[in-house]
DNA sequence: GTGTCTATTTATAATTG
DNA sequence: TCAATTATAAATAGACA
């Protein structure tokens, strides 16, 4: 904008386009960084050059990311475990998505919510927060599953042994019909899955 | 930046400070995406004012989101279901906490990857595709174990049916070692269980 | 809260080293 | 390629409607 009026329009030249963007990239943060200070607003401004290289200007302080930080926090984990207390217990599959359904909207409202306030960086905390949340739920089912079917282990142990005693028989081959392989298991406590759906259609 | 020169602080003056708001923040506007235009650049910029009302701009057009809302889309069916084929398997607790953690990785690898590239509006597609994608790994991961625990449950019956055939019993009371309440999950084959941690330790 | 005017300050395209 | 210079275009503070 001086020595000549230009177009806006995408410069041809490689080297000049590249000029162009260093200059007017400092001139853009400048005036972000102006409009924030002067008239008290948050900006995010995220800059992609051609070549992919990131620049980027929020005008939040670091204590803000840290304060919505912790906020999220506390809310992941009153929605990850608001029952510490609740042990396993046998219901329908209709409970299941029921509660699975109601968490998922829980997490979904809240992340639209909070979503409406966050700025880029603010983002990538929550990002990292959705992973460490994710797993804490992949975790909690882990454990719960586990655990019910360790019961169920247990009580078909119990249940046969009984059975056995009536008629005098040895346990030895009972560990079998659970375990396909003996030599993994060993203590008829640990259930491994892969992840991914087993039904095409889902629950 | 005419008629006088100005410092670059807050303006006390709430009216003075609006118009200037307004005025800048449109020049800003401008520049951005002037600087998109001219050098290709990807540009997000997002303003709150004062008042908290929200203006941004972005230069990735419309089908540029879709698109990469479809890739991240296919990214996350690959990532939850890259084994339609695999079946429930027995294996170790540090096989499980294995997978989990491979899967997390990849999740928060992928989610990082793609994150550098991610404006705010794709950053608001990715965080909708984030709660279907961890409501399918529920879903997975309720299939699994409850499928599991149906294998199980099948199997107790059959091995207790066996001995039962070999002592002449009856079949009827078997059921009930696996309930706890028979008049629920007369199918035997649904379990369900509450999110959260049963155990504060974990798995 | 907006729009226009205009004197100045800023930003910057082209040039030069 | 870059950094500094310079001449010009653009942005805008303050005033006023």
């Amino acid at each position: 904008m001086t020595r000549r009026k230009i177009q806006i329009k995408k410069i041809d030249n490689t080297t000049a386009r590249q000029v162009t963007f260093s200059k007017r990239r400092r001139g853009l943060f400048k005036k972000a960084q102006e409009l924030s200070t002067l008239c008290d607003a948050e900006i995010a401004l995220v800059v992609f050059s051609a070549t992919g290289k990131l620049f980027e200007f929020t005008s939040s302080s670091v204590q803000q990311v840290i304060e919505r930080h912790d906020l999220l926090s506390s809310d992941f984990d009153k929605l990850n475990h608001p029952s510490l207390e609740l042990q396993v217990e046998s219901s329908t599959s209709a409970a299941l998505s029921k509660e699975i359904a109601e968490k998922t909207h829980e997490l979904r409202k809240l992340m639209g919510e909070e979503l409406q306030e966050l700025n880029m960086k603010e983002l990538q905390e929550l990002e990292k927060l959705l992973g460490s949340g994710l797993r804490r739920v992949r975790d909690a089912k882990g454990s719960q599953l586990m655990q019910e079917n360790k019961r169920l282990k247990q009580m078909a142990n119990r249940q046969v042994q009984t059975l056995e005693l009536e008629q005098g028989q040895s346990s030895e081959p009972i560990g079998d019909f659970i375990h396909s392989d003996p030599s993994q298991d060993h203590d008829c406590s640990d259930t491994s899955l892969k992840l991914g759906l087993a039904f095409p259609s889902g629950i």
